[in-house]
Order: structure tokens, then sequence, then C-alpha cells
RNA sequence: GCCUCUGUAGCUCAGUUGGUAGAGCAGAGGACUGAAAAUCCUCGUGUCGUUGGUUCGAUUCCGACCGGAGGCA
């Protein structure tokens, strides 16, 4: 029998974490997050976090669990993340997943396990061929042992490329074949799955741009500071964050920081463009769409119907 | 008041020796299997300021008018 789980998701700064406190507040529920950047450490602002006032009492998973010097990813999260929700089942509560990385809430709910993490040497080997011959010799090398992938990918696509070729020379089976077989497994979790957003697109946007002036007001500034004190620089993947890169860079260079701030806006924006196209690739997912602001009342309403 | 420059995509601008136009940015759509807040791909019709004239044909040449910038009085 497949454990029944909640999901909360959809684009930021559409009220998940309030949906989600109310919900388990309901159900007798603990929360999961599953952010990729709320999982650090020290960086509580820009994330979004919810304070402890914000949790209401209720217990949440999976923030600020690891060190921004730490490399986190989709395989150790799986691992992490589904300790948590078996552990909550066990105690004979509910959980309930709230977060925006679509590839996290997939990978859990499939229980996906991935191919082994590429030997550092054979990854930076291969992205320097990659810099040296360009993407088409090394797309052409990979349709030697992999011609499926190899179609897929595109020859500026860096990124995959090595991975699939990582995967390749160091196990001796294709990522292709590898997906296949994952495929394959039945999905460790049945999740009903919640997206959040607005009805209108300028509307979303209107609340990604006073949640950035938001977080400008209580100090997202200092807190990107006090990350470069700690000797972070932009080689961590945490540094990557919406909010943190952009001001960082401002901070380093002696930038405008109201600049970087619009910077963040913008990509605040396109981050939840690229989320939005994640989502709706899902059929199976439950839209509930806030006319312009979220109403925790009938979003409560609804959502304890659905997952019922 | 006179003179010069200028008015082209949401923004910054290119261009057409007269045959109704194109870049960057913004924006939109898509992909996505150990960096995913990452990474990658695709997409450009707009009264060429308005209005007359010349012309087979004007956004392009000429005039007037309206906006903007600068200069001289």
């Amino acid at each position: 029998m497949i454990p029944d789980i909640a999901v909360i998701t959809g684009p930021t700064a559409t009220g998940k974490t309030a949906l989600g406190v109310a919900l388990a507040k309901k159900l007798n529920g603990e929360i999961v997050s599953a952010d990729s950047m709320q999982i650090y450490q020290h960086m509580d602002i820009g994330t979004a976090k919810p304070t402890p006032a914000e949790m209401d009492g209720v217990a949440h998973h999976m923030i600020g669990v690891v060190s921004p010097f730490d490399k986190y990813s989709v395989a150790r999260y799986v691992e992490d993340a589904a300790r948590c929700v078996d552990d909550i089942l066990a105690r004979g509560k509910r959980p309930i997943i709230v977060g925006g990385t679509g590839l996290y809430i997939d990978s859990l709910i499939r229980g996906r396990v991935f191919a082994e993490e590429g030997d550092e040497t054979l990854r930076r080997e291969l992205g320097g061929r990659y810099d040296r011959l360009g993407g088409e010799t090394l797309l052409r090398e990979l349709a030697l042992s992999d011609p499926i992938s190899a179609g897929k990918l595109h020859p500026n696509d860096k990124k995959r490329i090595v991975r699939a070729l990582e995967i390749v020379t160091q196990t001796g089976m294709t990522i292709s074949a590898h997906d296949e077989l994952t495929k394959k497994e039945p999905p460790r979790y049945s999740a009903r799955i919640l997206a959040l957003t607005y009805s209108d697109r300028s509307e979303l946007y209107r609340h990604i741009d006073r949640r950035v002036d938001a977080m400008m007001e209580k100090g997202l500034v200092r807190e990107v500071q006090g990350l470069l004190d700690m000797g972070l620089g932009c080689e961590h993947t945490a540094m990557q964050a919406i909010g943190y890169k952009e001001i960082a860079r401002a901070l380093l260079s002696g930038g405008d920081l109201s600049v970087a701030a619009e910077t963040v806006k913008m990509e605040s924006r396109r981050y939840a463009k690229r989320q939005l196209s994640w989502f709706r690739r899902d059929k199976n997912l439950c839209w509930l769409v806030w006319k312009n602001e979220p109403d925790f009342a009938a979003g409560l309403r609804f959502s304890t119907e659905y997952l019922e």
C-alpha cells in the first residue's frame, strides 16, 4: 500500500507557507519543505523561510538543515525528505510537502533513484573538454555510447552533456538506460498536489516585487554581507540563490544596491515563470487560483475538500 | 523668436541610395533524472510622430504642424 501525502506547491510568493501551516493545524500534520534554498542555514530573509511566528507551533522539516558551504542536491533531498515523511507517517501524523522546487517534489514522490555522483576530477575534465572542443564534438562523443540522450540534448547544454558523459564513463550504464529503469519503479507515495497561483500574471509579479521590497527592508543586504564575511563565494551552490548572487555581486563590486534589488525582482519573476512551466506539465495537479490576494479561509476549505 | 539635431517594437537604438523594417534588453512559450532559486532551447507587424505634396509607389525626398534635446539672441 502506497502512503498518501499532501503537497502544496506553486511559484514564489503565492502563499504556500501560510496555507501549509493552516492545513497542518487542521489535519494534524507536519510540514516537509521542498525548497532547494531554504534547506541552507543562515539564509533566512532571501529564501523567505517561515519565522517561528509563522510556523505557529507546527513542526517544520528540511529547513535550514545544511551548511551553505555544503553541496546539496536532489539525490540527497530525496533521501533526507523521505526519511522525514516516513517518520511523520510512523508517528501517525500527516506529512504535508510545501515548496516550489518542482524537481525535488517529483523526485521525492516517485522515489527516484539517481545514478551515482560523478567523480569531481572526471567532471572537471569533461567540462574542460567541452570548453576546448565545443558542444558539437562532445555531443558526437556521447552519441557513440548513448545516442538516445545525445539526440535529446542541445550542443549548448553543457551541464547535461557533461553529466551524461560522466555517467557512462563512470558506471558503464547510460543515463537514458538508467532513466528507463527508474521510471519502471512504482512511486514511493501517492500524492495529492495542490498548486497555488494568481489569475493574472501581472498579479503574480506584483506580489513578487512587493516581497523583494520587503526582503530589502528586513535586511537582506546585511544577511548577504554576513555570508560573504563567512567566506562564502559564488562557487557555492547556496550562493546561486536569487537575491543572494545579485546582492553579493553589487556588494563585491561596489554596485548600486537599489539596481541590484530591481534585478532580484526580475530574476524572481523569471524564476516564477519557469516554475509555472514545470508545474503545467503535470496534468494531475489541482490549481488553486487566487483572484488578487490569497484568501486563506477559502483556500483552506478548498484544499481540505480536495485532500479528503 | 531664429538655427541645428531628433521622433522607428514595452525600453535603448540600427536601417531602408524611395519597393511598408531589424538588433540588444524587456516580455512570452517550452525543456528539465545527483548544481534545479541551476542550466538550456524557441519566438520580433510595429498607424516607422501627425498631416499635406512629389512619385506607379514614401517610413525613406520636400513642406507644414505637434513633441523632445541643444545652440544663438
